[in-house]
DNA sequence: GTTTTTATTTCGGCGTCCAAAAAAATGTTG
DNA sequence: CAACATTTTTTTGGACGCCGAAATAAAAAC
């Protein structure tokens, strides 16, 4: 109840809403527009006119073949998005890497690219600036106009601040307060976003189009690290500054092993790649964390390890499913999720790990909490966050864009000027 | 973006705002409600003189000595919301008693009554109408008909489910899955809202217009229990089922001291007046939970043998300290609040208990993280919840009864009628 | 008493939605 | 194959709510 409203709040809430719609379900004629928007034909034809004049929708009747057999009646004819009214880059930072791709404005990415460069050892003032570098590349080997990309989304571990595009803490970097988002729109004049990955693979979750992340829901991402997006009422919670659920970094044992972000005990410091063979190693109490990666072989031995009896290869996957246990039991207190996704590579091990996490949940919190909550395992490939960076580029633009279209008359401007 | 905008929505919007704004900023002038929610002056007239017309608002440019200087120019005439055009029951349900509140439409307090009644022994089944009866007793004796109650709003401790309106837990029963708003709804013909202890005392915190409470911030309130209201987006959280933010029950060792609520380690376990007695008597392992309401003496003479260098109550102190420090560091983690306040009659001894647990912040979370978290101590009397409980009804009211007013034309449904 | 100043109301216009009617486009049927 | 049936889409006219501008109201200042 923050905002006034008026015929220009209804216009834009109608207009995004439609643009919802049309993301989630495909093609649509206008008739089923209505249905799902609840909107009367008449206000669809005048919404969908506008939207088609501004180039943001098209008739796609005659494209592909009617998906629906011919009943009686006047055929309908299907709008989408066009795809060329917008394009968006999505960016994710991985240690020493980055990986790009360019998508149109329904999201069919149109070209992508993995290149090598320095970020554990970068320095700050400069990363930006490679970063901007290997997008004007990027955009230049796909012959696309840096002019016609409306938005990037970069996506990047650890601690992202999203107000101010800083990169505060990660993982891949060895500095701290790495500036991202505000060079990458100086240097290349392009809005630019920053977040955390794991909320990215939530915002990609929530793309599929699945049911189940209306409410509240958490997505744990176990990999070479562990990593969390949080969903709340439906949206990808980001929290005041863009840095909230870090639960990797949220303590399980006072006074355990050190983690990568330096402190002890954290969820990340049980459950990563590099903290599994750390306890599987034996002294895990004083071994560091690495900060390499781990290559997938040397996780797959232990595996195999830990299924063929090793006591302690399958210690070390205890310790991560009660660590996983014990933090999720600590947030279904807190937030009652009504869903909770285990996804990332890490999840391959899930048998080894589920019945430790499952018994620590049910240790670590009442039964009247944890009753309702349903955990699933979605095996994801680590392009969701690509995926989902590339989704929320393209929910911004709907949101904060195409919802504007032209509010005042647009020759009031031009009056202005002349 | 999930329902669709028209006329309907502008005026409900626009005239709660216009509610929102008069309870905040006390009687207004029309001009000075334009200013507060950009509206125009023309808009302002139309909205509230529909309001008055429907027996919401009042003029009450009479009633008080005008607070402004008389100015030049036509003087303001202050609207106010009619006190009478609604009231509300705020009921708060504690261990063998339970407290009741009358309230007008402007929140302020007709009656309040306490009276003792069983519920740690209660049966399930008969709870709910010797609450009403208890209701119906107290709107008697203060000669406000039943009718005139446009909400009940019932505050209590544990978990409370608010869409089934059932008490699925709380240390003040020994059963388990109490309904009671339904009951109370059935019963007494009035709608009726169940919801937890601390979120309401979140609830009376916004209601008091401080600054602070617009974002994300926790109110964590320490005394007989542990409980928190969550602020997510200026909004009370309550999570799917209304039973969210049971920090109180949230883990923080595996294999710690017995909750009340059955597990073991819980926050509670180790900072609630029980907990903390038992730490300070030796064994706590091996203690069970105390369920009786603990003399406020007992807490004061621990105090004192603390201040007065006891080191086993230093001891138990400082057990509370770092379990409440570790429970929030991982909260930071999770939603990274822009403020923490810590509440309720727990905090007089913060003394002791403030160097633990701000320690345990610090071991707890990453500094980037709890960087920007402001902990704010606030001494709450425990009479918040009942004002909270009030707000919270008055709140709802607002959005949904008052908001809609005459949306179809009166005459249509007389038509109908005819 | 007239002027100035400020608050509120009235009036006309605009934008958006909707229901109902009209138009469009196709299948069905005799 | 023409008239009819059926469904989608557009057009039309009306309602509602907001706004700017002008009119009105009510008081202080001169």
């Amino acid at each position: 109840m923050r905002e006034k409203a008026d015929s220009d709040l209804v216009r834009r809430q109608n207009r995004s809403l439609l643009l919802e719609v049309l993301r989630q379900h495909g093609p649509l004629a206008r008739i089923e527009l209505g249905r799902h928007t609840g909107l009367s034909p008449a206000s669809i034809t005048s919404i969908s006119s506008q939207l088609i004049a501004d180039g943001i929708l098209q008739d796609v009747s005659g494209a592909q073949a009617p998906v629906v057999p011919m009943r009686r009646g006047r055929p309908l004819t299907q709008l989408d998005i066009n795809p060329k009214s917008a394009h968006v880059v999505a960016v994710k930072i991985s240690i020493d890497g980055i990986e790009l791709a360019l998508a149109d404005c329904c999201g069919t990415i149109l070209g992508r690219s993995t290149s090598r460069i320095a970020t554990y050892d970068a320095r700050p003032e400069f990363f930006g600036l490679a970063v901007a570098a290997e997008i004007t590349a990027f955009l230049a080997k796909l012959r696309m106009a840096p002019a016609k990309v409306s938005r990037i989304g970069v996506a990047v571990q650890g601690v992202a601040n999203s107000t101010t595009g800083v990169v505060a803490w990660s993982p891949a970097f060895r500095a701290r307060n790495i500036p991202v988002a505000s060079v990458l729109q100086q240097a290349l004049g392009i809005p630019c976003a920053l977040a955390n990955d794991a909320n990215m693979i939530a915002e990609g979750l929530i793309g599929t189009g699945r049911q189940g992340y209306s409410g509240t829901a958490a997505v744990v991402f176990i990999g070479y690290g562990v990593g969390m997006g949080l969903i709340i009422d439906g949206q990808v919670y980001h929290g005041p500054t863009g840095a909230a659920a870090e639960f990797g970094h949220m303590n399980h044992l006072p006074g355990g092993p050190l983690c990568r972000c330096g402190r002890r005990g954290c969820v990340e410091a049980y459950a990563a790649d590099y903290s599994i063979l750390r306890w599987a190693s034996g002294n895990a109490a004083a071994q560091p964390p690495s900060f390499t990666r781990i290559p997938e072989e040397e996780m797959l031995a232990l595996e195999t390890a830990a299924r063929n009896g090793d006591a302690t290869a399958k210690g070390a996957y205890a310790k991560a499913g009660e660590a996983l246990g014990f933090g999720l039991a600590r947030l279904i207190a807190l937030l009652s999720p009504t869903r909770i996704v285990l996804a990332g590579p890490g999840t391959k091990a899930l048998a080894l790990i589920e019945p430790h996490l499952r018994g620590a949940i049910e240790d670590g919190v009442v039964a009247e909490l944890r009753r309702d909550v349903e955990i699933e395992v979605v095996p994801i490939d680590t392009d969701m966050i690509i995926t989902g960076t590339r989704n929320g580029a393209l929910r911004h633009l709907d949101r904060e864009v195409f919802a504007h279209g032209p509010p005042v008359k647009r020759h009031a401007v031009l009056e202005n000027i002349a």
